[in-house]
DNA sequence: CTGAAAGCGCTTACAG
DNA sequence: CTGAAAGCGCTTACAG
């Protein structure tokens, strides 16, 4: 007989159709006695919801959309991604939500997309990553009245509620632990100078080295790409007094950067030392292993979908939530400076 | 007034909203002029197909499933991934079709994702990935009557559409490369043995090895994971006389593999000579960088996507498609072995 | 607390 | 080639 509807259930439990929608999505408007035996015949009858049909009757589409807007040159989907879709995924798929995902080029191409799935209705609410200084998505999404969690902050995203992590604290804590190393020379292998967290980062930075009284401390702004990583790296490291620690604002970049300190015979930690901002399987399995700054991602991403779904039930009722600050897993790629070739190991 | 409807396109253009229909969706059943009318007026009044109602109507929910199935300690979404739904999306967002995109722990929870989906309407086709050699997917797929396109193969794959490249032949393009370069005894660190690419892999390194009389060649599962392959990688390297190439089934493993001969003061390509089967900006960051099996992997997705959208229109219709075989890219992990520690340097 | 009805925005036979 | 109508499977006012 094909699918089962609410209207076999009705049938088949004496009641009308409207008696069995309140019964299978809990609201009042049925006595309790009927409601169990609503949900008991829909389990026999092995009945799943149709999501177009809910989606149509109901105006919820059922699906929150998430775009990724990066070159094709760089890592495309970065370990930090996948494991913030399987957090995303751990708290949507509990409640039946699906989730949209799209790569695309650039952010006018995302725009785009916002403004295809809102006309299309497709998506019921965004998540919004990458925020910029002077983010244009903003005001789109504000505009289109779709519920949106920014995944980035605090400050520069409108009304829009947002889920961050202190990137500000967490330059300080790698600068602190540098200093304490005796580094007095560090430079920091910046992303794009457009996000948000680079621009934190770069001032935190500036603010550690001036408080500390460094003898040098300098921002490098970068594309991401493992490619600006190694030029900028080379760079460096070819200047008369060179830097004796580098923080580089992505795993990708930190492997890069070690890679050319081996061609140019830098020895690792032993004449540099390097620091990852991010942490990943890439910071793990390199030589020497790197030390990083390590957070929990996925639990990261099964709070950015909570504040999302309390979102869509209530978007006026949601507040901006701070997460931990990731915090320095030491590994080997950092020591004191001017250990010299020495220390180089292996 | 709120989104347009076809039914606000019908009252302006004055037709039915039947004939808005078959136009829109560039259908017989309307004249040349009326067509180009209404495609006017909906263009006029920013018309915008809804998708839920699109999908209840007709009976096509307007989108794709892709499940991953990793378990969590393995990278998770890696490089290869990240290409293919690019690829993918590219394709398939050109005919306003959604992917679905969806990563659980094993085999039996995908299982699962595919009968919900199913029941709920939620996709019209599946594309299967990893395929096993006894994969118990296939059955179920078939039994749900889902469309569905494998990536795999060839053979295993029941009744369903396969679109495939030959690992056997990329992997004899490998050992005739090793061989060639004087290599006798050559080890092969595979993935996971229920995988159907690996069990050819396998097999196709036994009947070089034969073929070209080598002193030795070993294939030795794995689960994929760097853990397991630096353990792997240190166990072969630890033997007397140990193998002086290895094949990586994985660029992750490859790295870790890597690392572990850094570790030992295995020099390479001196004394050992590295390949991996898969390449990605891992392969070409390390140092030395890897020599490696390259494929364009998002014309791959692209025509995986094609080969599901025909499906969608014609179940019986599709073929399987051979696509071109990996090509091995050169670099610097590979060399004449026995050239010892004297290369080592860099 | 419950039932009968209308409606969400499309698609698709079925008559003309 | 075209129009009027029914229907996809739900949800949600609106009466009782």
């Amino acid at each position: 007989m094909g699918r089962p509807t609410i209207a076999d259930i009705a049938r088949q439990a004496g009641v009308s159709k409207g008696a069995v929608s309140f019964a299978l999505n809990g609201r009042p408007g049925v006595s309790q006695a009927t409601r169990e035996r609503i949900l008991r015949v829909a389990e026999e009858m092995n009945w799943r919801p149709h999501s177009a049909a809910r989606a149509l009757g109901g105006s919820r589409a059922g699906a929150v959309g998430l775009v990724i807007a990066r070159p094709a040159r760089t890592i495309g989907v970065e370990p930090f991604f996948s494991q913030l879709l399987s957090g995303l995924q751990a708290v949507l798929s509990a409640r039946s939500v699906a989730l949209q995902l799209m790569v695309v080029e650039d952010t006018e191409a995302e725009i785009e997309v916002y403004r295809r799935w809102s006309s299309e209705h497709r998506v019921d609410g965004l998540i919004l990553v990458d925020l910029q200084v002077h983010d244009p998505r903003i005001a789109v999404l504000e505009a289109l009245a779709l519920p949106t969690v920014v995944l980035g902050g605090p400050g520069r995203h409108g009304s829009l509620p947002s889920v961050w992590a202190d990137d500000r604290e967490a330059m300080l804590s790698i600068v602190d632990y540098l200093a304490a190393l005796g580094h007095r020379r560090i430079a920091h292998l910046a992303g794009l100078p457009a996000f948000h967290h680079t621009q934190r980062r770069m001032r935190a930075l500036r603010d550690a080295a001036k408080r500390l009284g460094l003898e040098e401390a300098v921002s490098v702004p970068t594309d991401f790409s493992d490619a600006e990583g190694a030029a900028a790296t080379r760079a460096l490291l070819a200047r008369g007094r060179r830097p004796t620690a580098i923080v580089y604002d992505s795993d990708v970049m930190a492997v890069a950067g070690l890679g050319v300190a081996a061609e140019m015979g830098v020895s690792v930690p032993g004449e540099l030392s390097i620091v990852s901002f991010d942490d990943s399987v890439l910071a793990r399995i390199v030589h020497p292993a790197l030390t990083a700054l390590s957070r929990d991602t996925f639990a990261l991403g099964g709070q950015v979908a909570r504040v999302l779904l309390a979102a869509l039930d209530d978007p006026a009722g949601v507040r901006d939530v701070r997460t931990p600050t990731p915090r320095l897993t030491v590994r080997e790629s950092t020591a004191p400076p001017g250990l010299g070739r020495a220390s180089k190991t292996v």
